[in-house]
DNA sequence: GTGAAAGCGCTAACAG
DNA sequence: CTGTTAGCGCTTTCAC
C-alpha cells in the first residue's frame, strides 16, 4: 500500500455528487441519462447537488462505457466557402436538441488530409461521419466501410455510395443553366472555373454537352486549380476575352468567380448584360446583391444538410433507412446579369 | 460465469496488437508516444502489426488514463463570416504537428450558446480554449476561471482578461480610420453597424471620438443589431442617405455592409468617391476586388490564431508565459473609395 | 528496454 | 426505483 494514489484531474465526478447525495453513483448517472427511472424527489436532490458543485460529466468516460459518444464528425473541404458554412449551419439544425455533438473538421479539398482526418476522428470515437464528396483515397474508403458506421456522403450523387447520399445532380445543373442561357438567345458562350474539383468538373461537363447538343463550340474555357476568389474571376476573365473577345456570355463555375468577373467588368467598363452576360454558381447572397444581380443556379445547401442529419440520426436510432441516394435538385435563377427573355 | 461479456466496439485494440506482436500492450503504447524508449526492431515490427491490423488509437481511453485529451476548444462566434475562417486558418495553421487537434465551435453571437459550448468541450475534456471575445455569462467566466486550464481570449484586448488575450484595439483602430478621413478632408461623415457586438461598438466609439475631437456631428449613425450581410449595407445607406443627403462619407462597421453600400451606390448611380466615400473594416478579400477597391482597415486575423495557438502551445507545454496581453495591431488601407489625398 | 498491476470516470448487465 | 459488480482501452506507477 505504498503506491501513490494516481493524481486525478481534480474535477468533480460522478462519484463526488453521489457521496453529497448519499445514494451510488450509478443512480446520479441514470437521473442524467434516464431520469424517468428516479423518483422526483431524489431526482431534485440530485439536480442541487450537480449545480452546487458544478459537476461536468466526463464524456469521454461515458463514451469509453458505452462504446457511443453522441458525436458526428463532418468533414467539409472548406470553411471559407460560403457554400459550407450553409451546409454546416444545415446540419446543426439537424441535430439541435438531439443531444449528438457535431465535430467539425475541413479537408482543404485535399484527400489525403480528409484521409488523415477520418483517422483523427474514428480515434476519437464518432458515432458516424457526414463527409462532402465522393471523392475518397483508398485507404479511407477501405476505412469507412470496415469501421461500421453510419455513413452520409452529401453535395453529389455518388455513383457507388459508401452507405448514404444527399446531394444534388451538378451536371444536370449545369446543363441546364446553359440550356436556358441558348433558349435566351446566347450562341458564343465561355466558361471560366478554379478548384476543379469533382463537382466543378461536373458542371463544366453540363455545360459542354449541353453546347455540343446545340452544335455550338465548346473551346471557350479557362481552367486552373488555383483556389476561387474573387481576383481570379477578373483574371480568369481577362485571359479568357483576350482569346475570345466575342463572346456573348461567360459562365462561372462558382459564385465568387462570378462576381469577381463582375467586378472585373465595371473596371473595365464592359456593360453586363448589355456587352456580355455573366452566371455564378450556388446562390450566395451575393449574387443577389450586386449591380447588376448574378444570375445563378440556385444549390439547396442548408437542405442537405438537414436531411443528412436527420438520415444520420435515423441510421443511429436504428432504422435502416430505405433510399441511399436522396436527390434534393436545384435551381436555374435568371437574374439581370443574363439578357431578359426574348431580348 | 453466466455473465455474458460486455459487448465491445469490435474495434482493434492495443492488447490485439500486443497479442500480435508478442509483447504486452503497455510497449505498443510506448512505441506509440515513446518511440525512443522501444528497441528499433521491435519498433518496426510494430508497427507493421499495426498497419496490417488497422490498430486506430482510442482517443477516449488515452484521454482518461492520462487526464490530457490532447485537443483544444476553438469558439468563435459565426462560421459565415469570413473573418473568422481566417483566424480559424492561423490557429490550425499554429497547432500543425503539434499533435493537438483543434475542436471548432460556433456560438451565433450568443454569450449563452457560447456557455453551454464551453460546458460541451469541457466535458470533452479539452486542454485548453480559445475563445473570441472577451463578453462571456457569469456563469461561463466562472467555469472558465475554475477549471485552470489554459485560455486565450482573442480578437480584442479585454480590460480583466481571464488568462492570456490576444488582438487588438478596435477603438482605436477606428479612431485612427476616421482620423485618415478626416485628413483626407471629409467633413460629414457617417455610420452604418449592424450585428453591434463588443468589437463593432469599440469601432463606433472610436468613430465618434475622432469626430467629437474635431468638433464634427456624429449624429448621422444608423445601427441594428441584425446579422450584417451585403442586402443590408445597402438598405442601411439608402436609410441614411435619406435622413442626411448632405453626407459625403459612409464608415461601414465592416466590409460586408460596405460592399453591400457600394452596390447599392451603382444601383442608385452614385459615383464613389466622387460623391460618396466609404469604408470598411477588416480587410477581406472582397475590398480588394471591387470596382472601386474600398478603403478599410486590415485586422491580422490570421495572424491572431497563430499567435494564439502558439501561446496556447506554450502554455500546455509548461511555460508560465509572461505577457498577458498581446496587441498585434492593425493597418489603414486608402484606396479606390475614398477620395485621393490632397483630393 | 520491457512488463504487471492498478485505475482513470463512467455505464452495461444483472440483482433486488 | 436503487444498488453491485465488472470492465470499456488506455496510461501511470513501480518493478525488473
Amino acid at each position: 500500500m505504498t503506491r501513490r494514489t494516481r493524481r486525478t484531474s481534480g474535477r468533480v465526478t460522478l462519484d463526488d455528487v453521489a457521496r453529497r447525495v448519499g445514494v451510488s453513483k450509478i443512480t446520479i448517472s441514470r437521473a442524467l441519462r434516464e431520469p424517468w427511472r428516479v423518483s422526483e424527489g431524489l431526482r431534485q436532490r440530485i439536480h442541487a447537488v450537480i449545480d452546487e458543485l458544478g459537476y461536468i460529466p466526463n464524456r469521454q468516460a461515458g463514451a469509453l462505457a458505452s462504446a457511443r459518444s453522441r458525436s458526428i464528425a463532418l468533414l467539409v473541404p472548406s470553411l471559407s466557402n460560403a457554400v459550407f458554412s450553409e451546409v454546416i449551419r444545415g446540419v446543426d439544425e439537424g441535430f439541435a436538441g438531439s443531444g449528438y455533438q457535431v465535430l467539425l473538421g475541413h479537408t482543404s479539398y485535399s484527400r489525403e488530409e480528409e484521409a488523415h482526418l477520418i483517422d483523427t476522428y474514428l480515434s476519437f470515437g464518432v458515432d458516424g461521419f457526414i463527409i462532402s464528396g465522393s471523392q475518397h483515397t483508398d485507404s479511407a474508403r477501405q476505412r469507412l466501410s470496415r469501421c461500421g458506421l453510419p455513413i452520409c456522403e452529401i453535395m453529389e450523387l455518388p455513383e457507388s455510395p459508401l452507405d448514404m447520399a444527399v446531394g444534388l445532380d451538378h451536371e444536370a445543373a449545369g446543363h441546364a443553366l446553359t440550356g436556358a442561357l441558348l433558349e435566351l438567345g446566347y450562341r458564343r458562350l465561355g466558361f471560366i472555373g478554379a478548384r476543379m474539383d469533382y463537382r466543378a468538373r461536373r458542371r463544366l461537363e453540363g455545360w459542354q454537352r449541353a453546347l455540343t447538343e446545340a452544335g455550338l463550340s465548346t473551346a471557350a474555357c479557362l481552367t486552373t486549380e488555383s483556389p476561387s476568389d474573387y481576383r481570379l474571376g477578373g483574371q480568369l476573365l481577362g485571359e479568357l476575352l483576350e482569346q475570345y473577345p466575342a463572346l456573348e456570355m461567360v459562365c462561372c463555375v462558382n459564385d465568387d468567380l462570378a462576381a469577381g468577373a463582375l467586378f472585373e467588368c465595371q473596371r473595365r467598363g464592359i456593360r453586363v448584360p448589355d456587352q456580355l452576360g455573366l452566371t455564378g454558381y450556388n446562390g450566395l447572397d451575393i449574387t443577389e446583391a450586386t449591380t447588376p444581380t448574378l444570375s445563378t443556379v440556385i444549390t439547396p445547401r442548408r437542405r442537405i444538410g438537414v436531411a443528412a442529419a436527420s438520415r444520420m440520426l435515423s441510421r443511429l436510432e436504428g432504422d435502416q433507412g430505405t433510399e441511399v441516394l436522396q436527390d434534393l435538385g436545384f435551381e436555374i435563377a435568371l437574374r439581370e446579369s443574363t439578357r431578359p427573355a426574348g431580348g
